[in-house]
DNA sequence: TTGTAAGCGTTATCAT
DNA sequence: ATGATAACGCTTACAA
């Protein structure tokens, strides 16, 4: 037994390869008896269009690559489940691919993804090299920076100011009266989120005229639980008066909250403790953690708007003869979450 | 500009196409200096050869499907990277497609992944519907299903027995003098790993000859800290004099940790937990949460190797006039970290 | 070592 | 509403 072609159900159905063709993607030009005809055959030998050929003779790859640094990540998976449902009405699957946090590996990842000419292409960090930003402005295809708004985005951006947020959720922590706050973060962030967020507790802590030396940033990133709590044990060695923590994650900030359960300091009267990005470990910790709330699913149902619309501004520019497609930047608010650790 | 192919590559270099084809893929096949001619040509023009035409050509599409619930897991994580590793020698990659816990979208995943082609489609959750079952069959695609061993898996399986690692780790829980000991798991598990580990929880405590009504297994799947929590709460409201609770995951166990907390119960004195999966939060938990190792880098590396040994196994069985591939099943070991929290 | 010719399985385009 | 034919950009198979 071979595999089914187009043909196989054509020719069963009597008709031509073309119709079946039209019958199973533009249902309403096929006469209703030849369509129920032709999708009965389909359902019954279990024939499955093989959408490389479709993609080769349309131009048209049918899906949406989204690059994630590693998908385990509530916020990715939100992303990917709202970019999913925003994109599939429109017939556009998403296939993800895993850089693993290893910068040669995004590389590699952008140029085997180009390989498969996907319809956009949704980049979730950012310090992309040379060589991968060349790649993505020649390939020619949509890509969507996402999360952070970089300055200078390689194509369109939909995110929110990592600085901004984290200088707001330091200045609460500034209006609840501690001062001596110390900042644990990561190691090797230049030119990503982790400075930018670094740059927030600065401003915040510069703009109240307070010490900024409490800082401890070498953990290497994604920091962890158990790398917070290591960080946060340092950090008090070292700084033993300090009132407040600053972390730029939860799971960090849910690390210095078992040193202090360890130590059996109350928190937050002996220690306050403050993350970033709303996991579950801030919501269900004791005590429950302060944070910045951000929103996967908001990032990426208007990221599948944004590639619909972009995709629509081509259809109509090739029938106008426009090529030229404005970049696009979509700002997301973001908030922060009090709770009783701060 | 118009997207280069490889007849503008070939033009540039005054060879046939062919040549950078071959160039490309087998560069031994092809005279040093035109070799590094052409690559230096494509380097230079940025050219990315298409994989939809290659495919379509040499019917190899050259990536393996992995089919995950969520992207938010660790384990599909390791796993997806230690397959990745495995595959990449190869030049294979992986691509990602996620289905959200719904059954329903499990299907649609499957068939339009099916339509790219893989050379593989590795499963990650069991109970697949009857037409899914049958789409993978038809397929002639190599299937394998991870986690656990299906009794009647679809083709190939990689994993280990969730009944039997549960069975162990409460008869850990037993052996530390534990009588009246509850079961905390997730609504709807029929077909599922769920219920095997609830099974694995009966089989412990039925040899044991001790009472197994105290079970609460009504949380959505896939449960989170703060429904281990409230299904905690619930299971002490009726059962007040409950000595132990096993959790059906980790994070379940967190959350019930969390509400001893709230009610400063002594863990384990007041009330022993243990979890599964060995996520970090049990590792980061105070006191650390007993549970069961399951490595997702093992599964994903046997995974790999599975894959490249099917793959000899075609070639030469398309050399010798062979078809038939036996189905293969690889079992892991698992084993518990006893922690403090029993 | 390189080239030529013929597809791969679908869809675009133009007829009818 | 349906069909014939020619791509789509590459690789296989064979020839030179």
């Amino acid at each position: 037994m071979n595999k089914l072609r187009m043909e196989d159900i054509a020719r069963a159905a009597g008709v031509s390869s073309m119709t079946v063709s039209r019958a199973l993607r533009a249902p309403d030009s096929v006469a209703l008896a030849t369509r129920l005809k032709i999708l009965k055959l389909v359902k019954e030998s279990g024939y499955v269009p093989d959408l490389i050929a479709g993609g080769l003779a349309s131009k048209r790859s049918g899906f949406v690559s989204l690059l994630v640094p590693s998908i385990n990540n509530v916020h990715y998976a939100e992303m990917a489940a709202a970019l999913k449902e925003g994109l599939a009405p429109a017939g556009l699957q998403v296939l993800i691919g895993m850089s693993n946090y290893q910068p040669s590996s995004e590389e590699n990842l952008v140029e085997t993804m180009l390989r498969r000419r996907p319809e956009a292409i949704v980049l979730t960090n950012d310090g992309h090299s040379a060589r991968t930003k060349k790649l993505l402005l020649e390939s020619r295809i949509p890509v969507i920076d996402t999360w952070e708004l970089p300055v200078k985005p390689i194509g369109h951006a939909v995110g929110f100011s990592n600085r901004q947020a984290m200088r707001q959720i330091v200045e609460h922590l500034i209006s609840r009266g501690y001062k001596r706050i110390g900042y644990i973060g990561e190691a090797n962030d230049s030119g990503t989120r982790g400075t930018l967020r670094r740059q927030g507790f600065l401003d915040a802590m510069l703009a109240a005229n307070l010490d900024t030396t409490r800082q401890l940033a070498d953990a290497i990133p994604p920091i962890n639980m158990l790398q917070g709590r290591s960080s946060f044990d340092r950090l008090i060695e070292r700084w033993p008066d300090t009132q407040a923590v600053m972390c730029v994650s939860d799971p960090a900030a849910f690390g210095a909250l078992t040193s202090c359960q360890m130590r059996g300091w109350k928190v937050p009267e002996r220690m306050a403790i403050a993350g970033f990005g709303s996991f579950e470990i801030s919501a269900c910790a004791v005590p429950p953690i302060t944070t910045v709330r951000v929103s996967g699913r908001e990032l990426g149902a208007k990221t599948a708007e944004l590639i619909l619309q972009l995709r629509e501004a081509k259809e109509s520019g090739i029938r106008s003869g426009t090529t030229n497609i404005r970049t696009q930047k979509v700002l997301l608010e973001t908030s922060i979450l009090v709770r009783a650790s701060s």
